[in-house]
DNA sequence: ACAAATTTTTAGATTTGTCTAAATTTTAAT
DNA sequence: ATTAAAATTTAGACAAATCTAAAAATTTGT
């Protein structure tokens, strides 16, 4: 990959661009809206419609003016670089350094911007090549392979069946904090013993205790049925 | 320092200027001229110029027209909490990622960058505090404090005298490249056996065996004298 | 299908950090 | 003490990334 750290610059702010339009497009091909972008990136419409120009011509995405962006395999291998970087740093900071899993995502962010490929293999090897990131998500390998676990909301979950919670849908510092203060926690053990019609309000049982949660956070929460 | 990452906002480029003219200044406290800066920075005196003003502006250096600059206390700390930070990175790269002492830098010039306090303490404490780097600089503490080693350079040093290698002047890859092929390493005991006067080469003995190195190798090594 | 609402783009401006070329100040030499 | 040389600053320009306001295209509602 010498490529890309001398030959083939990338700013910051295009990393930034080109991370957002692989999580809006979430790997279906269809277009992403200009103004999907700036209301994700807090900017302009106008400063996307300029940078989307700009990527394109980079090779990063197709843009059809009017119509939106979507990333070509170049650029989708960068995104899943980048994400790559921020999900190991993520793994860093809590494995190694004790960080909280609601404090990463920020430090992530600016790491993600280093450009040095002996860094984060390195970074990788440290951690024994994890698979995934503290909030469940998959990390990409050195060659943008990754594993999808197949997994579902644990609102989805029928009555009576049992999981392994394995991820989190929202990752705000606010609910992962509730989580903590819950002690629900990635790799607990899951089982609906109830499900209430009114408010969609769960009563399960985790790790031999019974708990009563809201639609809001059973919706948050994906969980890895047992086989 | 809270301060610091939220309130007063300092752009990566300030940061590097910062930097160049804490090691330009030397601690002694007379001007540092905007061609001394330019040369070292590799830009031009006029670019100089346009920041010295805004960094007087910000407070971080005393500026006075067709003299040159000086930091501020605000400055000095400023440039030692961005030094402490080169630092820990470069051990940390060594201790924990097994980089070469000739390959840190590059890298570390991007990390030193990253803002978050509780990162740089915690790698600090991972690193088990370590005084100093690679190189055999010292790392200033949270506070700002460091102590620089009472040493001299080989070259310096009287015949039959005898030293622990404690660092380096030349901190380029092609030098310590060098060091490492001839087994010169930080830590190793060194006596001078011989100078010799036509072109101040010196034969001294390093852990056991026999050397003859160059004056350019000598001036470049510094020792600390056995007390 | 057509007017209204929404989305997107264009045009022109701003900020940061840089440059070149010209003007000014300081330093050095005789 | 003048003048020549060197260093420094100013003025004006540029690229990147952003913004606002206005124009253009698309979508939506009836």
């Amino acid at each position: 990959m010498y490529f890309w750290e001398n030959y083939f610059f990338v700013t910051r702010s295009e990393e930034n661009y080109i991370k957002t339009i692989f999580h809006l497009g979430d790997n279906s091909s269809d277009l992403v809206s200009t103004n999907a972008i700036a209301e994700q990136m807090d900017t302009k419409p106008s400063s996307v419609t300029d940078m989307a120009k700009k990527l394109a011509e980079k090779g990063f995405v197709n843009y059809k003016k009017y119509q939106g962006v979507s990333l070509t395999d170049f650029g989708i291998n960068t995104a899943l670089s980048i994400i790559r970087k921020h999900r190991l740093w993520e793994v860093f900071l809590v494995e190694k350094l004790d960080f909280s899993w609601d404090e990463v995502h920020e430090v992530a962010e600016q790491l993600e911007h280093i450009k040095s490929e002996k860094l984060i293999d390195s970074i990788d090897a440290l951690l024994d090549f994890p698979k995934y990131d503290p909030h469940g998500d998959p990390i990409p390998s050195k060659d943008g392979k990754f594993m999808e676990r197949h997994k579902q909301l644990l609102s989805d979950m029928a009555l009576k069946t049992e999981g392994v919670c394995v991820g989190v849908k929202d990752t705000s510092a606010a609910f992962l904090k509730f989580l903590d203060k819950n002690r629900i926690a990635l790799g607990n053990t899951i089982k609906v013993l109830e499900k209430e019609d009114f408010d969609q309000s769960l009563h399960i049982q985790m790790e031999g205790k019974e708990l009563h949660i809201s639609h809001q956070i059973a919706s948050n929460l994906y969980i890895k049925k047992n086989d």
